[in-house]
DNA sequence: AGGTACTGCATACGTCGTTCGCAGAACAGG
DNA sequence: CCTGTTCTGCGAACGACGTATGCAGTACCT
């Protein structure tokens, strides 16, 4: 008859303090996990998987997670707490977010399955919220409702990972080539040369080797101008700049399409 | 002795025409699984289900596709071909780019799965090829290097997509109220009343009802201000002064792009 | 006509997440 | 100190899933 609990693992007090000590707890646990996940993947983050790696059976694990989503929690949650906020304070908020970003951006490159655990699930861990009160700080000074700032640094999350994903593939790509991957590089290329893309054709034929910046160059770039854009005071940007007509959704979207 | 092919399922011919005619057909079994994904979600396209949705039996699908990723690539794909381009073609690249988005909204408000599909992977169907032809039209005349363009449309499908996850979260909480939501809710409120995380409080406790503007007006001014960030022209910009450490020399691969 | 190359399908294998029930260990109260 | 309660780890098992394999039939090609 204990069915109450439900609910998030952060509100579950790791210990309940009357029968024998645990053998593991939830920080050995999410750094097992963690192992196995740099090592080969999340798909080898599973549950037996873990539990040999600490030296426990096979389903010992239930009695510190309820479920697999929860380990992973408890994963994300433990590499947010390898992020410093050594460098922020500087007086300019811009600078400030781009240290977070350069902050995150060396986590995810340091535990790429990072990104597809985070792909889905937004993390809400004590370090994660940490660092929200840390972007939030970031932006204290800023003249703009605090709706506006928290879009700002959803969308701003969403263009780390972004810039840091493509970072990872052209890394791979030099040492491993995904089967995928190569198909995939291949059928659009063929898919350009067919003639009906004429766009896509000139934009893959461009100039490669040149003048190419650096990945690092283009991250702080393309953050500096998102932000930018994004964090302009909140009476302007509501007009287009071709004084198009204002804010008018076109006709709904595609239909339900759900029989064929 | 039939092992080669391996490429991508676009690029193997969908008949073989020698035996018997196929009883089903890639859009046929792409369609089952988008009406049981756009019923119960992803994890509800299993290969059986999909099967007997067909009335097939359970591994018949394996003639047409070679494992579950590439079904979902056929559904993602068909989704995409809801996309109309009828508006586009105003002449201003960013009344193009904002009906193009207002077009993938539609999309995934139908089928909030893709949301969760396209996490991880990146289209690469023909229809996605014809969307990124559009996107890439639509800047056509923008004074600014092909690469450019295509960070810009990855950052900007990455935006599109974030916006329309937090509306598509936001209105579930009108009707179903998911466990684990409520929990998280509790937990952040939690958090923000236990003194620790000033900024946090006061960014949660804002006015909540005050002059709430709609998620659409929300939509297409977050997104006119990340574009006209993102496609200024290329030679501003590109300075920042802040030392950073985390640099490491680029990496080598000229090839892999950032695509939809 | 006959061979060939494809079809649908039933069955089976291995793995995964998760549940259940039990033996033992620590704490609480007397 | 003893006893009962409450927790622990764990082995075994269940059901579902992705996928491989082998077989019988069918339609095209020569």
């Amino acid at each position: 008859m204990t069915e109450p609990p439900a609910r998030s693992i952060w509100l579950r007090p790791e210990r309940a303090g009357r029968g024998p000590a645990p053998t593991f707890d939830r920080d050995g646990i999410a750094a097992a996990g963690i192992a196995l996940a740099d090592a080969d993947g999340l798909p080898a983050v599973t549950m037996r998987a873990v539990a040999v790696a600490l030296g426990a059976g096979p389903a010992s694990l239930y009695r510190y997670v309820a479920t697999r989503d929860e380990l992973l929690e408890l994963m994300i949650d433990r590499v947010y707490g390898e992020i410093s906020y050594a460098e922020l304070g500087s007086g300019h908020w811009l600078d400030d977010l781009l240290a977070l970003a350069w902050q995150s951006r060396g986590v995810y490159l340091a535990h790429p399955w990072l990104l597809d655990a985070t792909a889905t699930r937004t993390p809400v861990g004590p370090h994660a919220v940490t660092y929200l009160e840390h972007a939030l700080a970031a932006l204290a000074d800023l003249d703009v409702r605090p709706r506006t700032k928290l879009e700002a640094i959803a969308i701003f999350n969403a263009v780390v990972s972004t810039l840091t994903r493509a970072e990872v593939i052209q890394r791979r790509a030099g040492q491993t080539i995904p089967q995928w991957q190569q198909a995939q590089a291949e059928y659009l290329t063929q898919v350009a040369m067919a003639g009906h893309h004429p766009h896509l054709a000139t934009a893959l034929t461009g100039q490669p080797p040149e003048a190419e910046d650096s990945s690092e160059s283009l991250f702080e770039r393309v953050l500096t101008r998102v932000l930018t854009g994004l964090l302009q005071p909140d009476d302007i940007g509501a007009t287009s700049v071709h004084g198009r007509a204002e804010a008018e959704p076109p006709a709904a979207g595609p239909g339900a399409s759900a029989a064929p």
